[in-house]
RNA sequence: GCGGUCAUAGCUCAGUUGGUUAGAGCACAAGAUUGUGAAUCUUGGGGUCGCGGGUUCGAGUCCCGUUGGCCGCCCCA
């Protein structure tokens, strides 16, 4: 057993764990590419206060925080989202609208770990900053659909809850509760999928016993599956803000339907999230069958970037966590083998033969193909097990016999065929083979 | 911060009411095999039984503590 041990909730990643990190990496990246995202990053660690006033003072209990050698309270980041913004306010006037961002970053917070989450992981966020309307948050919702769909996930196994902080805000004012109420009644409809009518029980010791009427509206508020549904709970009310954020809600639906993705989406207004920086919609994906973490969240934050000293800028963007992800893709048997095999296997007879093979083997590699050999001198026939083991599609080989002729033996693995070939055309001919094949 | 549960080889695990030098399969390595393919056979390396303490003539096994893993609660940006 080793001396010493990686810190908890840490993870390592060998070769195989990092080929499966990358594959997801990759396919991320490749999908916001393709949705006109630019990529950014930032330093891991961070002033404390950052974090401090985008959360408050609390946030400090789960972060990796101390005091650097120069007396400067620090955190190893949790989270882009302050670090973007500060990006973001620090150039926003010389930045081309709407301004289409992406990272894919480690974060670190210092929590216990449970299935899906370490005090390790990594994140895909996108954002878009400058764009007030809903047309931000239908390219963030086809992006992050995209992002799993681009797995081999369907409708099948994931789906996005859409929900509205600001519709909330207009439909409990318009009911006459006041702000603070407001948010009372929120984090209780935060928790109401959970612990049903105790979700009250907070707003009841803060507030008193909340109306019955208004409680049962607010119950049938909760419940709306659907636009339909949506409209007819507010064609009672008046009023334009309530009013104008329908015309929201039917432009962001329509626009997602146009994409073709109504089929990942669901109106559920019992999505609210917990933190308060949200300002209009939010959203968040969870798997099908409902056993995993959320997969991924994000939503409207219009007023951070001024928050944090920029100018005011509206801004909407999301995250998705690698480690459900990568639980979801396991699950569904979509996380692929990876073997790094080489594009050829040089067998090699003995000392001398080797001297001859280094030649084509590095004008091989230099010309850009994976090329490996046994560094000890081995049997032949270990050195053809060991070339059919390593995946190659093809093996040269370096024999006393071939050499004296001015040729190496070409083998094609596959076929199981040989054929003699003169040394100088070696990088010529495994390079048509390699295209051809 | 709280609770449950577990910890023996790189991995999966066995190890009897406490009793000699802690085992198996897989994996790895060497040989059979000095020029041709995932087989087979033989052999080998690898363990302070998570760590510390206690009970005992004797502890992988029982007790206490501790560290770590997994799972859940709180939280979840």
């Amino acid at each position: 057993m080793a001396t010493f041990q990686t810190l908890p909730g840490f993870r390592e990643f060998y070769p195989e764990d990092f080929a499966r990190r990358n594959h997801i990496f990759r396919l991320w990246r490749q999908t916001a590419g393709a949705f006109g995202f630019a990529e950014y990053d930032a330093p891991v660690l961070e002033p404390l206060e950052l974090y401090k006033a985008k959360s408050g003072d609390e946030i400090e209990a789960q972060l990796f925080s101390f005091t650097d050698k120069g007396g400067r309270d620090v955190a190893l980041r949790p989270e882009m989202t302050p670090t973007v913004c500060r990006l973001v306010g620090a150039k926003a006037n010389a930045l081309k609208r709407p301004i289409k961002w992406f990272s894919i970053a480690e974060f670190y917070r210092y929590e216990r770990m449970q299935k899906g989450r370490g005090r390790c992981f990594n994140q895909f966020n996108a954002d878009i900053f400058g764009e007030p309307g809903p047309e931000a948050e239908i390219e963030l919702v086809a992006l992050l659909v995209q992002c799993l769909c681009a797995f081999g996930l369907t409708e099948q196994d994931f789906y996005v809850r859409l929900s509205d902080r600001n519709l909330w805000f207009y439909y409990l004012e318009a009911l006459g509760l006041d702000e603070p109420r407001i948010r009372g009644v929120l984090g209780a409809v935060d928790k109401y999928e959970k612990y049903g009518d105790d979700a009250f029980t907070g707003y009841t010791e803060q507030f008193g016993a909340i109306d019955g009427a208004i409680k049962a509206k607010i119950l049938a508020f909760l419940q709306i599956k659907s636009l339909a549904a949506l409209e007819r709970e507010l064609a009672a009310f008046s009023g334009e803000k309530l009013s104008a954020r329908l015309a929201d809600w039917k432009k962001l639906l329509r626009g997602l339907d146009a994409m073709g993705l109504t089929r990942f989406v669901e109106v559920d207004l019992g999505v609210v999230r917990g933190l308060a920086y949200y300002t209009g919609f939010v959203f968040e994906a969870f798997d099908r069958k409902g056993e995993l973490r959320a997969l991924a969240g994000g939503g409207r934050y219009d007023d951070l970037v001024q928050k944090l000293g920029g100018p005011a800028l509206p801004a909407v963007g999301f995250a998705i966590g690698d480690m459900t992800f990568a639980l979801l893709l396991e699950e569904r048997g979509l996380m692929p083998k990876f073997v790094q095999a080489p594009d050829v296997y040089c067998v090699i007879g003995g000392e001398a033969e080797r001297l001859a093979a280094f030649g084509d083997i590095h004008a091989l590699r230099a010309a850009g193909f994976r090329v490996e050999y046994p560094m000890k001198e081995l049997a032949f026939g270990k050195q053809f097990k060991a070339a059919a083991e390593s995946g190659a599609k093809l093996a040269l080989i370096y024999g006393a016999d071939e050499l004296a002729k001015g040729v190496v033996k070409f083998r094609d693995l596959t076929e199981r065929s040989e054929r003699d070939l003169p040394r100088d055309q070696v990088v010529a001919t495994v390079r048509d083979f390699l295209a051809g094949a």
